[in-house]
DNA sequence: GCAAACAGGCTGTCAGGCCAATTTAATTTT
DNA sequence: AAAATTAAATTGGCCTGACAGCCTGTTTGC
């Protein structure tokens, strides 16, 4: 019946205008914010609470305080801020538990996504799934494919995220995919994804778990997302049970 | 080969300690902080860096600052910092979606139990088990034995949780376990755990689940903790599909 | 007895200042 | 002219001191 009064505390005001201004789109990656003294100003504030809020903003992952510099966006929000603090969670856990995870998630994040993809939402997939594959066959000519070629990855299996409709699934496997971004992945990913005939694996493996999910046969995309990413595992982590 | 130098930024030190403390028990929810000037003293910095840590602990959810009174302890952390900070990121998502993600994570977690438990995890789940059966007989005689009954519930499933060895996977499910606690949860739950027959079928549902952990049965471990979850959803949503 | 006023402790916020880190521009050196 | 050095400006990191407002318990006044 009655609603939350606005959350009182300055700081707390400060970190979720800046927080909305990022999940927006209006601050991106690598865009510094104004210096403290202004933003202060800005606020009607002091420097104070200004820090208050950048110390939080900062320990949440969003942004990074460098000092001498400015203070930094870190975080591209477009696509899941909540999965982007989770991935804040993620920073000190196994590179084998993290993946493991996503061979929990991602068949159901499949299923659930045969089951409630809106025509609209499959049509999105389809044309991250013709530019994946594409890159992909670029790559035998032009290695330097390889990074676009992840980063097409990356959102296939994202929109298929979405399409689950669950935001809870959604901002953890979030997390889990922008983790995949990060350096240490992208050298454990390359040496897996160039191996011989492994790229035209995917792209049957992807192809296939799209048209089930187009066609919404649950119990098939689940299957085949569980298959995949299993053969992604062994090519990663060249282990095989 | 190198080490991490010490996170330089007071504020942070001050986060760590005091994050270190409660996951340690040395802290425990609803202890109060000393008074800011005391920390000021005892951390050897200023106020302004001690506010800068609390209004970060703050926004993780751990600490909760009331004006005029002092710096309350939110959480118990022994069981999992992580979860409780990641239930700070699903406050805001709805009941049914937060109870859907335990569908497609906990099967999981059981089946990677029956793989991975010690034995002395299958022990302790077993005294849990017994605890959690016995309080369910006593609801019957005494309707106030409803909230340790929950309690040892949340308990039982969250040790089959930890005996997956996923540290991911027992943070998010460890955050969808904490935010069982909620007053508003426990309403919901209530109404649908006393109706006719269930605390009977939940114990025998139960003491399948456990018996097909500890014999290693990987897949029927899933499969019935599968079928708990969602006789779960269906008694606490009144849904049927 | 009981309500109202008071007092002490604590957080919320501000103003102003100094130091250290870092970038940028200026200056010197080669 | 290019490279290395130095100087200046910018910006975050941190500190001190102060005051208003909130909370709690106690005292005061009726």
């Amino acid at each position: 019946m009655f609603e939350q009064v606005q959350s009182r505390k300055y700081y707390m005001q400060i970190v979720n205008q800046i927080r909305n201004l990022i999940s927006e789109g209006k601050l991106n990656a690598g865009d510094k914010l104004p210096p403290e003294r202004v933003l202060a100003q800005e606020f009607g504030t002091s420097r104070a609470s200004i820090r208050e809020a950048l110390s939080a903003l900062e320990m949440l992952g969003l942004i990074e305080s460098r000092s001498g510099y400015g203070n930094v966006i870190k975080v591209d929000g477009t696509e899941s801020l909540d999965g982007e603090m989770f991935k804040t969670l993620l920073k000190d856990h196994s590179p084998y538990e993290i993946f493991e995870s996503r061979l929990v998630i991602e068949p159901n994040l499949a299923f659930l996504a045969a089951e409630r993809a809106t025509p609209e939402e499959i049509q999105e997939m389809g044309e991250i799934l013709e530019r994946l594959n594409k890159t992909g066959r670029e790559i035998k000519n032009d290695p330097l494919k390889v990074e676009p070629y992840m980063e097409e990855d990356r959102k296939f299996h994202l929109q298929i995220g979405k399409c689950a409709h669950n935001s809870v699934l959604y901002t953890v496997f979030s997390g889990v995919n922008s983790m995949m971004k990060e350096a240490h992945w992208r050298t454990l990913k390359t040496k897996g994804l160039l191996q011989e005939g492994n790229l035209e694996k995917y792209e049957d493996e992807h192809t296939g778990i799209f048209n089930a999910i187009r066609s919404g046969k649950k119990e098939v995309a689940k299957v085949q997302m569980h298959d995949h990413i299993k053969e992604l595992k062994k090519d990663i982590f060249d282990m095989h049970d």
